[in-house]
DNA sequence: CGGTATCCTATAGGATACTG
DNA sequence: CAGTATCCTATAGGATACCG
């Protein structure tokens, strides 16, 4: 730390917050993910991310463009041609994420068994 | 990994991806950090958590409940005194959720600043 | 202290069809 | 291909008050 008093997530009110409550959707992390080995254009994005729909999936890159994470770019041309990328910032996000992702892939079934217990 | 296949976060209906919907919310991943150092009851983490209320914190606890994340034990008498606590499942998160925190601490600026320019 | 109860609204997000 | 448009509903989650 070099004097920079960020906040923590505790606080309300303060950045910190605010960027825990960027993943803090259905789709997020799981785009974000998607876009971790390069530019992805929407279709890819589609056919790789099981079960999201393009609506929603143009909805979820929206808002992690407004937030900083991700860039659009269009090429134009007949067929469009769209591509998407993570940005400086997003690219400091995928630690994280490649943590949450291999912890998903690991306790899933944990989860799973948890909920069905209930 | 030892032959288990627990599918991977692209896959609709499998459990990863099951368990990433798990912090898919806005209080998730605060609410259990606030969980990290130890048992916690319901008006410490109140006090803690600035701008979460009573109903939705308990609502955030119970569904991390169900998800196998956290134990929630009453202790009875007056006044009641009830104590939330990390499952060994949930301290599996602490991990990810770190960094994740760490992340929301150093870039909540730059996620700021994006917006503001939208 | 640790909740419910009640009421309310915004919005996430699913389904489907259409378009430039 | 990359989207809108439209419609729909469930629910997250905020405010406030009450309770054992």
């Amino acid at each position: 730390m070099d004097g920079l008093d960020p906040g923590n997530v505790f606080l309300a009110d303060c950045p910190a917050r605010l960027a825990v409550e960027v993943i803090a959707d259905k789709w997020a992390v799981v785009v974000l993910w998607g876009l971790n080995d390069g530019p992805r254009r929407h279709t890819e994005l589609i056919t790789l991310i099981g079960g999201i729909s393009k609506k929603v999936l143009t909805q979820t890159l929206r808002r992690l463009q407004t937030n900083g994470l991700v860039t659009r770019e269009n090429f134009g041309g007949v067929p469009p041609r769209v591509e998407y990328e993570l940005t400086p910032l997003g690219r400091t996000l995928m630690g994280p994420i490649r943590m949450l992702t291999l912890w998903a892939e690991e306790n899933g079934e944990a989860v799973l068994d948890a909920q069905e217990r209930t």
